[in-house]
RNA sequence: GGGCGGAUAGCUCAGUUGGUUAGAGCGCCUGCCUUACAAGCAGGAUGUCGGGGGUUCGAGUCCCUCUCUGCCCACCA
């Protein structure tokens, strides 16, 4: 029945029988909580991954982070909702879909729309569940029952209420306007999808005479092919050497038509020649002086960037190409004066990274400012919180200086706009459902348009949309999962989509939900209406050199692959273990080998248990398991010291890890457990258990009589690591939930849960604190420290016992006699003897608590010897001045606090002492030759 | 052009509202196969806290400045 554990810790055999127990067993999906239970929800929303995803190292890191809460959280009694879903992902997948059809020879264009959109559903029901399935295998303790898609019903329903609504709201209005475009995509994207990029470029100087022939005008631009666009040449009011010229007509070279010259703000007398062409449907700022003077707006490009100028050569030419050959045209006639080198940025698409074009077309926009505002009061106030606090900052910035959205896509792929075009009166009818004639007129013969939403249009209502918000005030009011978990608690992710998504929930969060009533009935307030209420922005994954990983770079780290090699646990625990925030983590694979190293160390204690457990049955002794939060509140009096000190050392870990993950510091929380679990629970609890639970039998088969120490040894030992694995647990859940089972079968428990995740979380009143017996230990241990140091420096072989002497206080000299079992145990000693003045020789060592000698017949190395002492003279002589210095300082004596003052002079007065027993031990060396 | 961060041991990083003579992991050196663990145990070495200046009784920590280095935002042809 009671089933060994492997000899060493492989997480292969562990982890997808556990990840596929959670999930089968349904263990952490939440049903919508009574009102009690509401009050205590920590609800989050997982950033949905595009179906395309595939996992990597930020993915991780974001999901380790948010596991590690969620599981923290449920452990201690809240109702934790972890939503996972996935996004559609437009242009990403369309993309994806149409490169496979490319393969195959075919093309959307060749499909048409509706066949085009059944085969993206086919890719995504193959394809898209591949990031969800490696949630599953890493463990993530989402609710599986609430996951999403973004462009499921329900979800789809509610982005068309919310477009109607704000468009019933005027807040989403249609219009021709400069965009950037992508001429590979065929579609505009948002300014957040560009990327700006420092290029090396060219300044044309272009003459275009006066139609009177009376002179010219040279004008400077960086794309001369954008000339059969222009419509004016603009110079500054101010500028002298033109004022003459406004208003006189100029020749546009390579056509026969005519642009006048204007007056405006915009053209800078001191670039170029300070006079500019305006091309008003290919440059935002040439439109906005082509609105000012009311020029026309002629577009001559099409929708993949190729000339579209009928009867014009170019015509049909690509940009770039035209370019030359305009450029070449313009040299031979005469008109091309100078091309001068000029660095310039120049925009990118992020998706495709081709060169945007901006472009005159009709888009649908959102009116951002009226959200804004609302977006930015939210964080004002406080409703909302950043960490780290400087991304406020950041946030703040960009709401102030925001644009409108534009958020029409020419995509097939992602939620159609629910507007329908009438051919006869022009009219729109924007509509929840499909409507059944044109609302102008009454003709039935009208279009939906063809235009989709941005994709973060629809992420963007996520908060509230997944929880079934319908636009009705009456049923969003009676809706108890909105009710209980609106707002979320917090959202973790990544600093990249700040503004394409944190920020826009918390804009369309606090819009819409504004409108819906509060569970009482009475209005909803701003506080109340935020998405979440706090965010958490981690850092970026570096692999181990610190570079940016990139598929260009070929440095990428798949989670996967390392998490095959090194275990899941193993992974999370090394990205929980460097999350500080505001740095980025340096992913190094030595670290992680660290933290394998640190689950067999755990799972080398399991083992050691189990055989203690074992051994203990078998002489007689009942090993039970008690509730986890009454452990250890009424020790029996004659529990051992190390017993009431790691209760103690327990109690105060629980609070360092409480603190830590409030505060989301996952690396001191993972390094408080990891230093409690090895540093002390395993580095000494179970060295000096083995002192006490002596249950061999003797040479005759007979066992000794029961002890107390050994039986309350043996409970507390099991309870104190029965209590560290649920501490872990966050943290390493496969491994602490295959050795929790483990430990009750050996225990012969049934286990109180279906799993360790659904266990109490530690706390620090479960266990009983003890500050005496930790100063004690801490004494034990630097005595033991010590001894061994000395052992080593006179070369005394690791197995031989020693005789040690000690000089200290009574206090110290009484706990030493006391433990002289310790001492025995953990520092090899065959007898301590107390005497009452310090030791000398070569075979001693002073500390500020006590002075220690170790007999033995060997002598020390004496030239390292002095030369460890006079080195520890140099620190002490160094640490005297600087005190000195210090107290004889009036200002530091008058003004600094007492207990400052105090510890000062204490360890003045330590050094003072130990440098006069260095320098006594230094005299006493016996001479050594020198060699030279 | 604006804004934000970083520089601490060979490497990767912690370092609370300023408070005693600065830490961890990895790596390195030495000795141990001590029956839970060699993915281990024990002991050890290692720093002008980027440079300069200032505030303070006291600065790795606060201020100024310089150097180096990341990142974000930006419509100058």
């Amino acid at each position: 029945m009671n089933q060994e554990l492997p000899k060493a810790y492989d997480p292969a055999l562990i982890e997808e029988k556990w990840a596929k127990y959670w999930v089968e067993e349904r263990l952490f999906d939440v049903a919508t909580p009574v009102a009690e239970d509401a009050a205590k929800a920590f609800v989050q929303l997982l950033p949905p991954p595009n179906v395309t995803g595939r996992l990597h190292m930020g993915h991780m890191l974001n999901q380790t982070e948010m596991d590690i809460l969620t599981r923290w959280h449920r452990m201690k009694g809240d109702t934790a909702v972890w939503v996972p879903g996935t996004d559609h992902a437009g242009i990403a997948t369309q993309m994806m879909v149409e490169r496979q059809l490319a393969a195959e020879g075919s093309s959307r264009e060749a499909l048409g729309r509706e066949a085009f959109t059944e085969k993206v559903w086919q890719w995504k029901e193959q394809y898209g569940g591949a990031i969800t399935d490696q949630m599953r295998r890493l463990g993530a303790s989402v609710d599986w029952s609430r996951e999403y898609f973004t462009m499921d019903e329900m979800l789809s329903v509610a982005v068309r209420e919310a477009f109607v609504r704000l468009y019933e709201q005027e807040l989403i209005y249609r219009g021709a306007y400069i965009v950037n475009w992508d001429p590979v995509l065929k579609t505009a994207v948002s300014d957040l999808e560009v990327t700006h990029e420092e290029r090396a470029g060219k300044l044309y100087h272009i003459r275009y005479p006066l139609a009177d022939g009376s002179g010219s005008i040279v004008i400077a631009t960086t794309r001369p092919e954008t000339m059969l666009g222009d419509v004016a040449v603009a110079v500054n009011p101010s500028d002298e050497r033109y004022k003459s010229l406004v208003g006189k007509m100029l020749l546009l070279p390579l056509t026969d038509r005519q642009i006048p010259v204007v007056a405006d703000d915009w053209a800078q007398p001191e670039f170029g020649t300070g006079a500019v062409k305006v091309t008003p449907a290919h440059d935002p700022n040439d439109f906005a002086i082509g609105q000012r003077h009311n020029l026309p707006s002629p577009n001559i490009l099409d929708e993949r960037a190729h000339i579209k100028l009928a009867g014009s050569p170019y015509d049909g030419m690509e940009r770039f190409a035209a370019r030359e050959r305009i450029v070449e045209d313009l040299r031979s006639d005469g008109a091309l004066i100078d091309i001068k080198d000029h660095t310039h940025t120049i925009a990118l698409s992020q998706r495709t990274g081709v060169v945007i074009e901006p472009r005159l077309s009709m888009q649908w926009f959102l009116k951002i400012q009226p959200l804004a505002d609302k977006a930015i009061e939210a964080v004002d106030k406080g409703h909302i919180t950043f960490t780290p606090d400087n991304y406020r900052k950041t946030y703040d910035e960009w709401m102030k200086n925001i644009h409108d959205w534009c958020i029409s896509r020419q995509l097939w792929w992602g939620h159609r706009i629910p507007a329908w075009h009438c051919g006869a009166c022009g009219k729109l009818t924007v509509s929840r459902d499909t409507p059944a004639a044109c609302s102008g007129c009454g003709i039935t013969d009208i279009k939906q348009e063809t235009d989709v939403l941005d994709t973060w249009f629809s992420s963007g209502l996520l908060p509230f949309t997944v929880l079934g918000w319908t636009g009705d005030p009456a049923a969003d009011v009676a809706n108890a999962d909105l009710a209980a978990f609106y707002p979320t608690q917090l959202l973790v992710t990544g600093f990249d989509i700040l503004f394409f998504w944190v920020a826009r929930m918390i804009m369309l969060g606090t819009h819409f939900m504004l409108d819906v009533p509060m569970p009482d009935g009475t209005a909803r307030t701003l506080a109340d209406a935020v998405p979440f209420r706090n965010v958490y922005i981690h850092a970026l994954v570096r692999d181990a050199n610190r570079e940016k990983m990139s598929k260009t770079r070929g440095n990428v780290i798949d989670p996967i692959g390392v998490v095959e090699k090194y275990g899941t646990d193993a992974v999370r625990f090394t990205l929980a273990s460097q999350a500080s925030p505001g740095t980025d983590i340096a992913f190094s694979e030595a670290r992680t080998e660290g933290n394998r190293a640190f689950a067999n160390k755990i799972w080398n204690a399991a083992r050691f248990l189990q055989m203690q457990i074992e051994r203990g049955r078998e002489a007689g002794y009942k090993v039970t398991l008690g509730s986890p939060d009454s452990i250890s509140l009424e020790l029996p009096n004659s529990t051992p010291l190390e017993t009431r000190w790691i209760f103690s050392r327990l109690s105060t870990v629980c609070v360092e890890v409480e603190r830590a993950l409030g505060e989301y510091r996952f690396d001191e929380a993972a390094n408080a457990v990891y230093q409690f679990f090895w540093g002390e629970f395993c580095d000494w609890y179970l060295e000096l258990v083995k002192l006490r639970m002596d249950f061999f039998p003797d040479d005759t088969g007979a066992f000794k009589p029961h002890s107390d120490v050994a039986a309350i040894t043996l409970g507390a030992l099991v309870s104190v690591f029965e209590a560290a694995l649920r501490l872990l647990s966050p943290f390493m859940p496969f491994l602490t939930e295959e050795l929790w089972h483990a430990l009750y079968a050996s225990v012969g428990t049934e286990v109180p849960a279906k799993s360790i995740a659904l266990m109490r979380f530690p706390q620090a009143q479960d266990f009983a604190a003890d500050a005496t017996s930790v100063e004690a230990m801490t004494i034990l241990q630097e005595l033991i420290v010590t001894i061994r140091g000395l052992r080593k420096d006179l070369a005394v072989p690791e197995k031989e016992a020693a005789p040690v002497q000690v000089f200290a206080s009574n206090r110290i000299a009484a706990l030493a006699d006391a433990n002289a079992e310790i001492l025995a145990r953990l520092a090899r000693v065959s007898a301590v003897e107390l005497v009452s003045e310090a030791p000398a020789g070569t075979n001693t060592r002073a500390t500020p608590n006590f002075d220690i000698a170790v007999l033995y017949e060997r002598q020390i190395d004496v030239p390292a010897e002095r030369d460890r002492l006079e080195k520890d003279l140099i620190k002490f002589n160094k640490g005297i001045l600087a005190a000195e210095k210090q107290l004889g300082n009036e200002g530091f004596v008058a003004r600094a606090p007492a207990h400052i003052i105090e510890g000062l002079k204490k360890q003045y007065a330590e050094t003072l002492a130990l440098r006069d027993k260095a320098e006594a031990a230094l005299a006493a060396l016996p001479p050594t030759a020198l060699a030279g």
